[in-house]
RNA sequence: GCGGGCGUGGCGGAAUGGCAGACGCACCAGACUUAGGAUCUGGCGGGAAACCGUGGAGGUUCAAGUCCUCUCGCCCGCACCA
């Protein structure tokens, strides 16, 4: 009998039972469902957070239950171990990133350990290991031999104080995260993932994943941003060029009374040389070069211009309208020219204001109230085609489609489709990442390392002095090689990957851990994939989520794979918060999990940030609230060292035909509880309420002690279920009162209980009678009673009698088992 | 500006349209104790009560935290996307 609940000891003894009887090792077993549970690798900081203890938390919960229902459960973990930080260290402290990354996964490992997570870690995968970057690469190569990988020059991120590109991510409100310093674009050649090929597939699928937050699916609905619309082109008055442009709104080309180009259009210069605006023009990209890229597309930015001094042709009536260049156009979206009408687009409605040029209507609105002669405001809504020839009258809806008929019966233009969503820029100039394998041949140009070349090691003695290029760069040993076609001298690419492409199919790797030749089996990947549950993060909503369907539609196309999604349910959890906001260093507010696990166990940490609030929402750390949590595990510990003795030897089962009312109670309560628990986590993963229930359980099962004549069966029965619905949440004091209470194999092995419906029916049930929809009385009937009966029960009451002396009653509704409505006037 | 989410006790949070505040924390009182920051018991939205209470104003309904309309506040995402 032990008299005191010690976390440490009882945590560490079945974390080294778990882990001798290789616990949570799992293969592919046909007989049985499967059940992918994966949370978000993490990126080995070298130190867990509660974040990290939220996401994990929860996944556990998950896996555990699904397994204790029966399902084949994978539940595997790893290290996004490429990236940045680890290169920082080695500039700031000397440290080689390898160096530094190993160690930080090793104490983050450990830190882990101590959290008692299901993780089969045999199938541990470190994304920048050579055995697994080799298929980083391998799925390199696949893209580029179907042609969605590809070179060119890029406006990339660039940050002058450090001397180095940055990722977008790397990019904070404009700045550099490190320095802070405002971040400039410079040209680099890059290379590129063609994801804009699966555009509209991104976003037509996002339809089947109805286990994903709608909130997750706008936003890359948003991202990848589909409009209709169509593309022409005009003339240029006394030039071959054609100045194509995009638009969504053809219905209003009639009031087209200006062109605008970005002023990084390949034809500005071509059609400003030689007008007297020429000098005008250079003047003017100068000045827009200064501006930077986030100031730049800030919708407050005023809006500025020049003439070029060139006219173009309005196709459809003929008209010379002024070919101008302004900042409010990107050259990254549609053409990098827009057409521009005044009357019914807000921006050029600004411009043309500022620059005195015309504005003509040629949308009017079907309210004959909305008198808009004088504009005020360019007008975006319905209405029909005014001042457009033979397309007047027709309605907006109407006038898109015939004006895209009439271009395309023309050879003017046609309709078109624009994504906002770009192609992913994937290279990055540092060291720390997957090399790109790429050979650089004087003969050959551009040759892809043959797959059995693979991996591309990268080099160990590197000097990572700032240089805004490549380490790889300074390395002869690495860059120096042949050709593989001709074998001539040639040159490696020396840009990594992006750390995202390492995460972008890292779940497929666990399903073929250790495979040699192949990132992994097809058998074993399409018996596990999709991820049944995937959680995390909604920092991730777009990028992670988007690259990694984006890599496995592709490995769909590629047969390698038989499903089109990657995650069939996303869990985005919320935030953890102290003091309401983000735990951070900087505002010195974070709770380090590993003095918490130190001080109250693992157990308790879990069970905290399980209950204090719902897994999407965020989370308010409260010390108080874990004390509270622990002291409900010393009081589950006591409530079994206390009734133990009482059904140690008893072996008698429970007969359930002759309980009386107090045992029947407990039983009922313990099926309910079942019940309950079951639905939280299953339905909705409302593991605080599920938490919740097993605490009232408990304080039914403390109550019961009062009772004189106790039921040890009906006690072994409350505290068996007790303790397998509290064991997905706090898996080590489960076991350990478990083994405690006589049973001998592991409560992970215990079936899921069942609840019998025969013990959810009670023989009587509390009513309340309501006057008028407010509560008067509480009454307690036998359970299904009559509708009539009920009715005058509730009249003969004496306290309703009173209150309804002398009124009319108008109905009485009834709610069977619970209420009693008495409409009075 | 557009899109999404959230407003319920002192706090975290519960409530298939059917008893608002489950469960926990904090607090108060009592018990046990040399002691209590341990444990146990009880209380705990406001109000003396009738009653009033889910950001605010209307509405639907026998019945609204929940559904509808308007409105205020906070948080998140996107933002000159043609």
């Amino acid at each position: 009998m032990e008299l005191k609940y010690e976390p440490n000891r009882i945590e560490r003894k079945w974390q080294e039972y778990w882990d001798k009887n290789n616990f949570y090792k799992t293969s592919e077993d046909p007989s049985k469902p499967k059940y992918y549970a994966l949370e978000m690798f993490p990126y080995p900081s070298g130190n867990l957070h509660m974040g990290h203890v939220r996401n994990y938390a929860i996944g556990d919960v998950i896996a555990r239950y699904k397994a204790m229902n029966g399902f084949n459960v994978l539940h595997p973990m790893g290290w996004d171990s490429f990236g940045l930080p680890a290169e920082n260290a080695a500039i700031k402290h000397g440290i080689h990133p390898a160096k530094w990354t190993f160690s930080n996964i090793d104490a983050m490992k450990q830190q882990l350990k101590t959290l008692g997570i299901s993780y089969d870690w045999d199938r541990e995968i470190a994304t920048c290991r050579p055995d697994y970057y080799k298929f980083t690469q391998w799925m390199f190569l696949k893209l580029y031999d179907n042609g969605l990988a590809y070179k060119k020059s890029a406006a990339v991120n660039w940050c002058p104080s450090c001397q180095t590109v940055l990722a977008n991510e790397q990019v904070v409100e404009g700045a550099c995260e490190r320095c802070e310093t405002k971040v400039d674009k410079k040209k680099l050649e890059q290379w590129f993932f063609k994801i804009t090929d699966y555009a509209q597939r991104l976003l037509d699928d996002l339809e089947q994943l109805e286990g994903w937050p709608d909130k997750v699916k706008i936003m890359q609905r948003n991202w990848i941003g589909r409009s209709e619309g169509c593309q022409f082109s005009m003339a240029i008055e006394g030039s071959d060029e054609m100045l194509t442009v995009f638009t969504t709104r053809p219905d209003t080309v009639y009031g087209v009374t200006y062109m605008v180009l970005a002023p990084e259009h390949p034809l500005v210069s071509v059609i400003a040389k030689g007008t007297p605006q020429e000098e005008a023009v250079k003047a003017f990209i100068n000045e827009v070069k200064f501006i930077s890229d986030v100031d730049r597309s800030s919708a407050d930015l005023e809006k500025t211009g020049v003439f070029t001094g060139a006219y173009a042709i309005n196709p459809m009536n003929g008209e010379k309208v002024p070919i101008w260049i302004a900042n409010y156009v990107l050259m990254d979206y549609g053409t990098g020219a827009i057409m521009a009408v005044p009357a019914h687009d807000q921006r050029d409605f600004e411009f043309a204001r500022k620059y005195n040029l015309p504005i003509r209507q040629v949308i009017k609105s079907n309210d004959p109230t909305d008198e808009n002669n004088q504009l005020e405001t360019a007008y975006a809504g319905d209405g029909y085609m005014i001042n457009s020839g033979d397309f007047d009258g027709l309605s907006v809806e109407e006038g898109k489609q015939k004006i895209i008929a009439y271009m395309e019966a023309n050879n003017i233009g046609s309709a078109t489709v624009n994504f906002r969503l770009r192609d992913w820029l994937i290279s990055r100039q540092r060291y720390w990442g997957a090399p790109i394998p790429m050979v650089y041949c004087p003969e050959c140009g551009p040759v892809p390392v043959p797959y059995e070349d693979l991996p591309v090691l990268l080099p160990e003695d590197v000097n990572f002095k700032i240089t805004g290029e490549s380490p790889l760069n300074y390395v002869e040993s690495f860059y120096k090689t042949n050709c593989p076609v001709c074998g001539s001298e040639a040159r490696r690419e020396t840009d990594t990957m992006d750390t995202f492409v390492c995460s972008s199919w890292y779940f497929n790797r666990y399903c073929s851990p250790d495979l040699k030749d192949m990132p992994f089996d097809p058998d074993q990947v399409n018996y596990w994939m999709p991820v049944d549950q995937y959680i995390g993060g909604v920092e991730h909503a777009i990028l992670h989520l988007m690259y990694a369907r984006f890599f496995t539609k592709f490995l769909y196309d590629i047969k390698m794979i038989n499903s089109l999604e990657p995650f069939s349910n996303l869990l985005t959890q919320g935030m953890v918060l102290k003091d309401g906001s983000k735990m951070s260093k900087s505002k010195g507010n974070v709770v380090s999990p590993e003095e918490i696990i130190k001080h109250y166990g693992a157990d308790t940490a879990r069970l905290f940030i399980l209950f204090a609030s719902p897994p999407e929402r965020d989370l308010e750390w409260s010390d108080q609230g874990v004390e509270g949590c622990y002291r409900f595990l010393n009081r589950i510990w006591r409530l079994v060292q206390d009734y133990a003795p009482l059904f140690a030897e008893d072996s008698e089962s429970l007969n359930t035909a002759s309980l009386n009312p107090r045992d029947k109670d407990l039983y009922y309560k313990v099926h309910a509880t079942i019940k309950k628990v079951s639905e939280d986590i299953q339905e909705r993963f409302n593991f605080n309420t599920a938490i919740s229930a097993i605490m009232e359980l408990s304080n039914h099962l403390n109550s019961y002690r009062e009772v004189q004549d106790k039921n040890p069966a009906l006690i072994k029965l409350a505290i068996d279920n007790l303790l397998i619905l509290l064991s997905p949440f706090s898996p080590h004091i489960c076991e350990e009162l478990w083994q405690q209470t006589g049973h001998q194999s592991s409560i992970y092995l215990q079936p899921w209980p069942r609840y019998n419906p025969d013990a959810l029916i009670l023989d009587e049930v509390e009513m309340v009678i309501q006057i008028s929809g407010k509560v008067k009385e509480r009454i307690k009937v036998p359970i299904n009673s009559a509708k009539e009966e009920l009715e005058q029960i509730a009249l003969d009451n004496p306290k309703i009698m009173a209150l309804t002396d002398g009124r009319e009653i108008v109905k009485i509704v009834v709610v069977p088992n619970k209420l009693i409505n008495i409409v009075i006037k």
